[in-house]
RNA sequence: GCGCCGGUAGCUCAGCUGGAUAGAGCACCAGGCUUCGAACCUGGGGGUCGGGGGUUCGAAUCCCUCCCGGCGCGCCA
């Protein structure tokens, strides 16, 4: 609802409960009993619900009916700005606004335009999204889609309601996986050479099995839990295209992880690109070390006695921090686990200067971050500034069988290749469809249909084509659009068209609760509404023609549709779905 | 075994932080419309909200407990 409505409405009931409980001579001005002002379900309820009889009937000692009863007496027509008031149920009390203030709600929406809908709840806040952050050792998989994707609304989200928001991916290149990335690599470019056997498909499917270090008198240079997909024997194939034999003594973390490195997250932010996400900041974990911050950490976690040393390695002593179990933080090997850059990382962000900050992150990361959390307060930090959002995994169903992602083995589906299939905003839309928290069943049958009818994505798309059609239809007929200012809102008098106004002017609130919530869900489900009131309402051509003779009718619905217009076009580029002008 | 997340219509999922008769899409059934304002619409069937306790005017929602599924519990990231 507007905020304006709600606060008078808001004013007013707190008079009203004022004066029936001084009544009752129950009235305490310091201990108020909260009560809600809803929404009504049905319009059957009104326009509003106010459950103030039924919360203060304990208070009272009274009946809610009874309290119900005095308070539509108290309230009366409220100045004008209530038509009808009625108790219901066990005691509730519904609204019925007055209809101009209604009609008031279109003219704003059509007078805010592109910006209706953002609001500075955000407080100007310095924010930072860190999402993706995958490492570049293959290409994205559906799982990091939906973190893309989520990431990106969140931070369309946070900066509609007046966020300062860097979009920023961080990755690993420090550590083993990048190594096994280059290890990877110059085994298959030496079995490409002949210089060495792959191992046996079989042993590769299996992650238990071991395999000789010799096939038929080659060596199998290629390691236990390397990177089995295809893309890494075409950057061994290019290599060997570009450079011959020359590379066969080369170091696996030289010319190897470098060119795989490369070639990988170009694929990468090619695919990001294709679904129109684009990153402020690029950081990385070498980054860092560079920079010493690894080494202060470590250094300032020791002066904390937060890190001891034992079995050779360095620890983190998290206990004392209230967890339930120390962790290495320094291998026996001298190489940091993750986790060290990953704290210094953090504190870096604060240092940076942002006042909050988002982690995007899968499930699997789920019990890692309450040890980077804890670390970062011990170090004088806010820990309440570091939010996670985890998001559970995504399976990819078609024909009714569900294929299970799995990373490393050639069993996933990569984004390139679903968005083949799909095109961005539909892969986006289905992305963004459930709640973060909630595993994620990407319906491929549903999201390629071409009856469009059925394609939730197109459907959406369409209700908002729809409104340019109706534009074009007009202008043909040599009908201009109306000006916001010229429209007299009144003459929108049937209930589906109080209704669809009623909900146009919930999309601030929505956009707020999304993103406050960090659930970007919820506006792809209103939407969704919008759309199911609208696509039914113009098809009945036959009880609400917008283009008839009566001009200043016409003007009116001509301005619902601009103003559904407004609403839909601004709902999806939050979701960074396009709203296209025709199909 | 421990921790986190799920369990709502045949399927995939919403449910505004405790409200009234639990909703949507797909699928199914019956009908309408022969079209870019039908890429849609009308109507219908379908539910012990995983089970059992508790809290209260009122529970899908909060608490306890059990069952099922996913993920995690590395000197991998």
């Amino acid at each position: 609802m507007s905020e304006a409505i709600e606060s008078q409405l808001r004013t007013m009931l707190d008079r009203a409960v004022r004066d029936v409980m001084e009544a009752y001579g129950c009235w305490d001005a310091g201990d108020r009993v909260p009560y809600a002002i809803e929404v009504s379900r049905s319009p059957e309820h009104g326009d509003f619900a106010c459950n103030a009889a039924l919360v203060w009937a304990r208070r009272a000692r009274r009946s809610p009916r009874e309290i119900a009863t005095r308070l539509v007496e108290a309230i009366g027509d409220a100045g004008g700005l209530v038509q009808r008031t009625e108790v219901a149920g066990p005691g509730f009390v519904n609204l019925w606004l007055a209809r101009a203030r209604w009609h008031g709600v279109l003219t704003r929406i059509l007078e805010t335009g592109a910006e209706f809908g953002r609001s500075d709840v955000g407080k100007g806040e310095r924010v930072q999204v860190e999402f993706v952050s995958a490492n570049p050792t293959g290409p994205l998989t559906l799982g990091h889609g939906r973190n893309a994707v989520l990431g990106d609304c969140i931070a369309r989200l946070l900066e509609a309601t007046g966020c300062h928001v860097t979009r920023e991916y961080y990755f690993n290149d420090g550590g083993r996986q990048m190594r096994l990335l280059g290890e990877s690599v110059k085994a298959r470019y030496l079995e490409l050479l002949g210089l060495a056997a792959p191992p046996p498909a079989g042993a590769l499917a299996d992650p238990d099995a071991a395999w000789p270090p010799e096939i038929d008198g080659l060596p199998v240079a290629f390691p236990r839990d390397g990177y089995q997909g295809d893309y890494i024997r075409e950057i061994a194939r290019s290599l060997l295209d570009a450079r011959g034999r020359e590379l066969v003594g080369e170091d696996p973390e030289g010319p190897f992880k470098t060119a795989a490195e490369q070639s990988v997250f170009a694929e990468i932010r090619r695919a990001l690109d294709a679904l129109g996400i684009r990153f402020d900041v690029y950081s990385n974990e070498l980054m860092l070390y560079q920079q010493g911050k690894i080494d202060e950490v470590l250094k300032d976690l020791r002066a904390l006695d937060l890190a001891y040393e034992a079995d050779g390695a360095t620890w983190l002593r998290a206990q004392a921090l209230g967890l339930a179990r120390d962790r290495v933080i320094v291998k026996s090997s001298g190489e940091p686990t993750y986790i060290l850059p990953d704290i210094a990382y953090h504190r870096e962000k604060f240092r940076r200067d942002f006042e909050r900050v988002i982690d995007v992150q899968g499930a699997d990361h789920i019990d890692t971050f309450p040890f980077v959390r804890a670390a970062v307060a011990a170090l004088g930090h806010d820990p309440s500034r570091i939010e996670y959002v985890i998001h559970q995994f995504v399976t990819l169903s078609s024909g009714g069988a569900s294929v299970k992602q799995s990373t490393r083995r050639a069993t996933y589906v990569t984004v390139d290749e679903l968005l083949e299939e799909v095109g961005p905003d539909v892969f986006r839309f289905f992305m963004i469809q459930r709640k973060p928290e909630a595993h994620l069943d990407f319906d491929l049958d549903l999201a390629k249909e071409q009856d469009w009818t059925k394609n939730p994505a197109y459907y959406l798309q369409y209700a908002h084509a729809r409104t340019h059609g109706i534009e074009r239809k007009a202008r043909e007929r040599g009908r201009a659009m109306p000006q916001p200012g010229a429209i007299d809102a009144s003459r929108l008098d049937l209930p589906e068209e109080l209704e669809l106004i009623k909900r146009l002017g919930q999309f601030p609130d929505v956009v707020a609760r999304a993103a406050e919530s960090r659930e970007p869900h919820h506006v792809a489900y209103y939407l969704q509404e919008i759309a199911g009131l609208w696509n039914p309402y113009v098809q009945d051509g036959v009880r609400h023609r917008v283009l008839s003779d009566d001009e200043a009718l016409t003007d009116a619905r001509l301005g619902l549709a601009l103003g559904v217009r407004v609403v839909l076009a601004n709902g999806l580029r939050l979701l960074g779905v396009h709203a296209p002008e025709r199909m």
